[in-house]
RNA sequence: GGGGGAAUUCCAGAGCGGUCAAAUGGGGCAGACUGUAAAUCUGUUGUCAACGACUUCGGUGGUUCGAAUCCACCUUCCCCCA
């Protein structure tokens, strides 16, 4: 299922394999589609051209609508929403910390109010696991409690206690919907999530006890949630050393290039955020020379294209001064010209990422980009 | 030809004696965005040697301690009746 083809320091090469799809080639980012579509009018064939290996939709927002029970009706997502290769899906976890002002959390679950219409949704454990199934997502993730950050120690310690029995309850319900001969796809795999806030000492408890209950793979989830960046690399230090280092690493909802480059040298192979496609909506491009606010002033007559060395469409034919007068305009196809662009660069960037560890030459490739990336041209 | 109305900061449009450098919206400029309640949100938008000062509300001249606000005339535009 998971092989680490080689590694440059703590960097890993690897390959993953579920039941959909080829194999997935690691690090990796998984391109967000949270309601089976990717913001910014991007088609599951879209996907396919602009380098993505993964996607990525959630549990709550698919429960919520369509609802689950008529995406398995309807044949599974994969099929829904005509994408073949791998799919990942979010357990609700993370709409525990977004929707916070709408949900209430206790022992048994949450219940949350829907953001839509307000009506009372319960989703725990259980249900969360039961929805992914119906969903028949290639990856399950655990439900879990994500904490803003910061959070009193006592809180972060009660919450992290609490997710670690929801994942225990996560896996014997996956044990028990996998085995059922309807189940819509068998070969379901379960990621468990570590929590603890910004508390290295709760942060590693909680990995060495969920590493205990050996998932398919595991999650650092609850960063990237208010901490400064340098915190969340020092959390992701602590922890990697206790994650079995057979098993994916996945790095929830991160981040920026520079995060995932920090986080790849920490042992990271997995990743996803939605940084790309809502940065693109919002007129704000990613190159490896840094980042573009193509609505500035100074582009207004920029023939140049946003980057010389990306194949997307956008870059191979037009200008910087097209996609601004698009976004000016607010034409439709300036958020899907920028969402592909940002999308294909995250994905080339984690092809780069890929030889630079397999020709160990890791640090050599962060040396170069890291503050480069960071840059705004 | 006769009667009535209006001219406000980039635009539209409030304000109708002091609390007005002037509401609000648009446009402009800039910022934020990290398991998506986000094609969203925030700031800013007369000038300057800038926690203060200066110049603005069609033009000119008045009234008043004080005018975008009141009066007179001029200019332009709109509506109605012939």
């Amino acid at each position: 299922m998971f092989q680490v083809l080689s590694t440059d320091g703590r960097a890993r090469r690897g390959r993953f394999r579920c039941a959909h799809g080829g194999a997935v080639e690691t690090p990796v980012f998984m391109n967000v589609g949270t309601q089976a579509a990717i913001k910014g009018g991007v088609s599951a064939w879209d996907l396919r051209d602009v380098g993505c290996q993964i996607e990525l939709s959630n549990t709550y927002h698919l429960h919520l609508r369509p609802g689950d029970e008529r995406i398995r009706a309807l044949g599974g997502l994969h099929r829904f929403m005509s994408w073949d290769g791998p799919i990942l899906t979010d357990s609700g976890g993370f709409q525990v910390f977004s929707l916070a002002p709408l949900r209430k959390i206790r022992e048994e679950g949450v219940e949350f109010a829907s953001h839509i219409d307000g009506h009372r949704i319960f989703m725990g454990p259980e249900e969360s696991i039961r929805i992914q199934s119906n969903l028949g997502s290639d990856i399950a993730m655990a439900f879990d409690e994500c904490v803003e950050n910061p959070a009193p120690y006592a809180y972060a310690k009660a919450s992290c206690e609490r997710t670690l029995r929801w994942l225990e309850r996560c896996q014997a319900e996956h044990v028990r919907l996998n085995a059922r001969p309807e189940t819509l796809n068998p070969g379901q795999l379960l990621f468990g999530i570590n929590q603890g806030a910004t508390y290295a000492d709760l942060r590693i408890w909680h990995m060495e006890r969920i590493a205990e209950l050996n998932c398919d793979g595991y999650a650092i989830g609850g960063l990237a949630v208010g901490e400064p960046a340098e915190v969340m690399y020092e959390i992701i230090e602590a922890v990697e050393t206790r994650m079995p280092p057979d098993k994916p690493r996945y790095l929830m909802g991160v981040g920026t290039p520079v995060n995932i480059l920090e986080a790849v040298r920490r042992g990271v192979d997995f990743f996803d955020c939605v940084m790309p496609s809502r940065n693109g909506r919002h007129g704000k491009l990613f190159t490896w020379d840094g980042t573009i606010n193509i609505l500035n002033e100074k582009y207004a007559s920029d023939e140049r294209p946003v980057s010389e060395r990306c194949a997307c469409p956008l870059c191979r034919h037009y200008s910087r001064a097209y996609l601004r007068h698009l976004f000016k305009a607010e034409e439709v196809l300036a958020l899907r010209l920028a969402v592909l662009h940002n999308l294909r660069f995250y994905n080339d960037l984690m092809d780069g990422i890929r030889r630079a560890i397999a020709a160990g030459q890791y640090e050599a490739f962060y040396r170069a980009y890291a503050e480069r990336l960071a840059r705004r041209i």
